[in-house]
DNA sequence: GGTCCCGCACTTACACCGTAAACTTGAGGA
DNA sequence: TCCTCAAGTTTACGGTGTAAGTGCGGGACC
C-alpha cells in the first residue's frame, strides 16, 4: 500500500546495483578511476562501504558491470543505412563514449566475462555485416579491424598529454618542453613532425581518426 | 681499488635502477600488474621496499620506466628494406612484446613522460616513413593508423577469456559456456560467429592479426 | 495484533598498500 | 682518524578491499 511512500520517506532512496554503478561512473569521470574506492563511493551514497557488497559481488563485478553500461552507450549500427555509414557511425559513436569515459578502454584489458550490452552490442554488430551481404569470414575480419583500430587509436590518444578538449596550446606547449631537454638533432624526426604539426595552433590529433577509419572501411570495401 | 670486489662481497649486488625495473618487470608478466608491490618487489630483490625509493622516485615513476624498457624492446624499422616490410616487422614485434607484457598496454593510458627509449623508436618510426618519400603529414596519418591498429588489436586480444599461447581448446570451452546462459536465439550472430569460427579446434585469434595489418599497409599504400 | 523472519545496512576487524620521516651503517676522501 | 654522505632500515600514518558478525525494521503469516 503505503509502501512506495514509506521507501520514499526513508532517509535516503534504496540502494540499487544500478545507483551505484551510475554513481561509480559518474565519480570515475571525475577523478578517474584509480580514485574510486568503496568508501568514497559509498560516502557519495550517503552509505557505508559495507553496504554496496549487498549489491556487488566485489569490486571487480561493480567494474565489470561498469564498463557494460558503458558499452550500452554506444550507438547501434542502424538497420536501414548501408554497412560503410553505419559502421561509420558506430565507430564515431564509440570514440565519443570512450573519450566520455577515460577509465573503461584501460578496464577492457582485463574484463573477462562481457555483460549483457556487451554481448548485444557484438552482436547487433555482426548482424549487421552479415545482413550487407558479409560471410561469416570477412565479418570478423571487418570486425576485429574496426574495433581495433577504434580502441587504439581512442587509447593512444587519451595516453596525449592533455585534454582533447582543451585542444591546441596546451600540446604546442607540451610539445616544446619535452623537445627542449634534448641535444638538438637528437630525434630530428620527432621534432620535425613537432614543428610542422603539433605545436600548430589548430592541430587536434583527433582529427587523425576519421582520416584512418574511412581508409579501413575502403579497405574493406575493395577486399569484399 | 677493489672497490668492484668489496661490492661484491657485500651480501648482495648493488642496488640500481635497471635492477629494480627488470625484477619489477618479470613480476608483473608472472603476477600481473595489479599484484606487484613495493614490499613483493622488494622481497624479490631481498631489500625492504623502502629501500628502492633511493633509486625511484615513487612508483609511478618505476612504472613510467618498466613501460620504456618494454618499448625498447620492440624491433626497430630496418633501414635497408621498403617502408612495407619494415612496417610490417615492428607491427609484428610490437604485438609478439605487448603479449609478452600483457600489463604494459593498460599502463601506456596515464603514462604522460615517454622515456628515451619511447621516444627513439617514435623517431626512427617516422624516420623510416619519410625516407620513404612519406610527407609529414601522410607519415602522421600512417603512424597513426597503425599503432591504433596495433595496440587496439593487442587489446582486444588480450581481453579474450583465454591464453593465446594455448589457443583453441580454452576459447571452444569457452564460447561454449558462455553461450549456454542465453535463450536460444537472443544473440543469434554471436552464436554463428561462435560455431563457425570459434569453436572450430584450430581457431587462433592472433591470426587475424596480420590480415587487418596488410589491409592497412596496402590502403596506405594506394593513399600515396 | 502478535510473532517471526530475513533482507539490507551497519560495525568491527584484518591484512595489505604507498610513502614520509627519522634512523643506522659502512665506505671514501681529507 | 675523522667527516661526509649515499644507501638501506625502521617506524608510522592514512588509505585500501572485504570477511565476519550485529541489529533493525518492514512484510508475511497465525
Amino acid at each position: 500500500m503505503a509502501l512506495r511512500a514509506k521507501r520514499a520517506a526513508k532517509r535516503r532512496a534504496a540502494l540499487t546495483r544500478g545507483r551505484i554503478l551510475r554513481a561509480a561512473i559518474t565519480l570515475a569521470d571525475r577523478d578517474g578511476i584509480e580514485s574510486l574506492s568503496m568508501r568514497k563511493l559509498g560516502t557519495k551514497l550517503g552509505v557505508e562501504a559495507m553496504s554496496l557488497y549487498n549489491h556487488c559481488r566485489n569490486k571487480v563485478d561493480m567494474l565489470d558491470g561498469m564498463v557494460d553500461i558503458v558499452f550500452g552507450e554506444i550507438d547501434l549500427p542502424a538497420n536501414g543505412a548501408d554497412w560503410q555509414t553505419a559502421m561509420r557511425k558506430r565507430a564515431i559513436s564509440a570514440r565519443q563514449v570512450l573519450l566520455r569515459h577515460p577509465w573503461a578502454i584501460g578496464l577492457m584489458e582485463s574484463r573477462a566475462t562481457p555483460g549483457p550490452a556487451t554481448l548485444r552490442h557484438h552482436d547487433s554488430v555482426l548482424g549487421s555485416l552479415r545482413t550487407a551481404g558479409f560471410s561469416v569470414d570477412m565479418a570478423a575480419h571487418a570486425y576485429s579491424i574496426l574495433d581495433g583500430y577504434i580502441y587504439g587509436f581512442t587509447l593512444t590518444e587519451l595516453a596525449l598529454p592533455f585534454s582533447t578538449s582543451e585542444g591546441a596550446p596546451a600540446v604546442a606547449e607540451m610539445a616544446g618542453t619535452i623537445m627542449e631537454g634534448f641535444r638538438p638533432g637528437q630525434y630530428p624526426h620527432l621534432a620535425e613532425m613537432a614543428v610542422d604539426r603539433a605545436m600548430k595552433p589548430d592541430y587536434k590529433y583527433g582529427d587523425e581518426f576519421e582520416y584512418g577509419l574511412d581508409l579501413i572501411l575502403d579497405g574493406i570495401e575493395r577486399a569484399l
